[in-house]
DNA sequence: GCGAGCCACAACCATTGGTTGTGCGCCGGT
DNA sequence: ACCGGCGCACAACCAATGGTTGTGGCTCGC
């Protein structure tokens, strides 16, 4: 493809080989190959060249975006001058979304989004420290190491998500004190985490029964199981995005007086200056959600900072 | 990169080997060269499989993007499946520009724009009906032939094109007429073509004196001449798109009393079906300029089709 | 008509990328 | 605790690929 180009850029085999310093046979070979792989002839042979056929003009433009593609690609994982990396903790939750916001404001942004595997937040932060990732989401229950510093971006408001035989699905909000002695699953949850913690101090503020969770079929399991009972119920954030069938009919039922919230920071080095995590952070307060008037954090999320 | 993908997606090198047809130890061997090549590990080595590391996350999009890319050039040169492909006859004139509109409207859509070589209206119309391309656009003398048939999209004004020094460089506008003996190139034209009959009838009906090319040193050296002469000026088309540096202040002078227009047409098989065709019709029909109020065309073209 | 310039073909060889065979580590069942 | 199955990596081997040099044929300009 790189010789192609080549070749088309220099109209001529010869000085294409010169570029890419190897012979001019070579050239002519991996173009006949290419044509011969294609099917098509890609360059008319003249005396004094080649001149691209209409089949070479239309395949150009589409090779010059391979390369693109193909840098772009080698870039993304080349340390120091890889695209934004930011951790979420899954891709369905309000920061996932937050970041698809803005790579819609800012499009052809090098950014990825990645999950750390089998992270709380500890090793998340310990991650960004070691600059193997550049930022991550996450609710923040203890101190943080020095240079790393983390903005309370995100306080997502919970909601309750039940099928349409839940006694309260006609519901229009209720308080978290009604949910008392009711079964809540909470999906993806996992032991040791930060999010774990969180709903241990919500279920023990309200008197929640939330399951410890046996085998996880994944969330379009709990979401089936949900949709056909009237026992059982889940918990999500507002800015979620889970995204089930019509047919499950089911619906979301806020959740105030108080409201909970599940505080994400976006967490990142404080030398780290990466200007799309500049541009990334500025995004992030201008989108900042208005705080529900009453709200329950966490003890450790109270004083927010 | 597609047997990275396949091993992404199947989670384990065993089952890409089976997917890929080949052996799982030719798959452990691209895996490790690709791993070489980035220097990077792409997946985490497990008992049950691989999982994919930070890195390889990062990654996979691009790798997709690029198996995306790749498959786009291969079809864009597949017979019967391509892209629907157009000829100019160079992409500055204003039927170039027009195509770059409907391609800002439509993004992502399936469209090359080509350049045939050394061909006239008539080789332009043998093309179309070939099926070598879909649509060209030309002004077009004589009677098409069967199954061919033309509209007339865009009759583009023609302009003087100007020096600071030329007698004309601060008129608001003038007349063909007033342009008799006055010495005009007209850039990239060639004897034989529906553009050179153009521009003959145009000179005799006005008495203007259009210089036979000498040799052409191309389109920026006919700028920079025409920037520094007091004499020489050359006719452009209203919505051509020529990029000069802001040093020569060329002037556009518009032409009435009458206004020459050039009358491209929008010529294509009739029982060319491609959808991006029929989009491209449309969108030419809505964006069709206004003529205006007093037009000179050349004998061939007075009766609007 | 002839030389210069450029591409294609042929012969050859190093490297690559596939195969089969085998070893090792991890997890799960007995 | 041990054994067996599963899955990846390494080694040896071989065919195919992709590079090289050498050469021939075509076209254009002098």
């Amino acid at each position: 493809m790189r010789t192609f180009v080549a070749v088309a850029d220099a109209g001529q085999f010869q000085e294409a080989a010169i570029d890419l310093e190897i012979t001019q046979q070579a050239v002519s070979k991996r173009v006949a190959n290419l044509e011969r792989g294609l099917g098509v002839s890609l360059f008319e042979r003249t005396a004094r060249g080649v001149r691209l056929t209409l089949d070479g003009q239309a395949f150009l433009p589409h090779a010059r975006e391979l390369l693109r593609v193909a840098e772009r690609a080698a870039v993304s994982v080349r340390p120091g001058e890889r695209a934004l990396r930011v951790d979420v903790l899954n891709r369905r939750i309000a920061p996932a979304v937050a970041l698809q916001g803005f790579y819609r404001i800012h499009p052809g942004t090098e950014l990825d989004v990645v999950t750390l595997s089998d992270a709380n937040v500890e090793t998340a932060i310990e991650a960004v420290r070691a600059g193997e990732i550049d930022a991550t989401f996450r609710a923040v229950p203890g101190d943080l190491p020095a240079g790393i510093v983390a903005h309370r971006v995100l306080d997502d408001p919970v909601q309750l998500l039940a099928g349409p035989a839940h006694p309260f699905a006609g519901a229009r909000s209720l308080t978290p004190a009604a949910l008392a002695g009711h079964r809540i699953w909470i999906p993806g949850i996992k032991q040791g985490t930060e999010w774990a913690a969180y709903y241990d101090q919500l279920a023990e503020a309200f008197d929640l029964r939330i399951d410890a969770i046996g085998p996880n079929f994944g969330t379009e399991a709990l979401l089936d199981a949900i949709a056909d009972s009237a026992g059982l119920a889940t918990l999500v954030g507002t800015g979620d995005r889970y995204i089930w069938p019509a047919t499950h009919d089911l619906r979301r039922i806020p959740v105030t007086g108080p409201t909970p919230v599940y505080p994400h920071s976006f967490v990142y080095r404080a030398d780290n200056s990466h200007p799309t995590l500049a541009a990334l952070g500025r995004h992030l307060e201008a989108v900042r959600p208005a705080a529900p008037a009453e709200v329950w954090l966490p003890t450790w999320a109270r004083r927010r900072d």
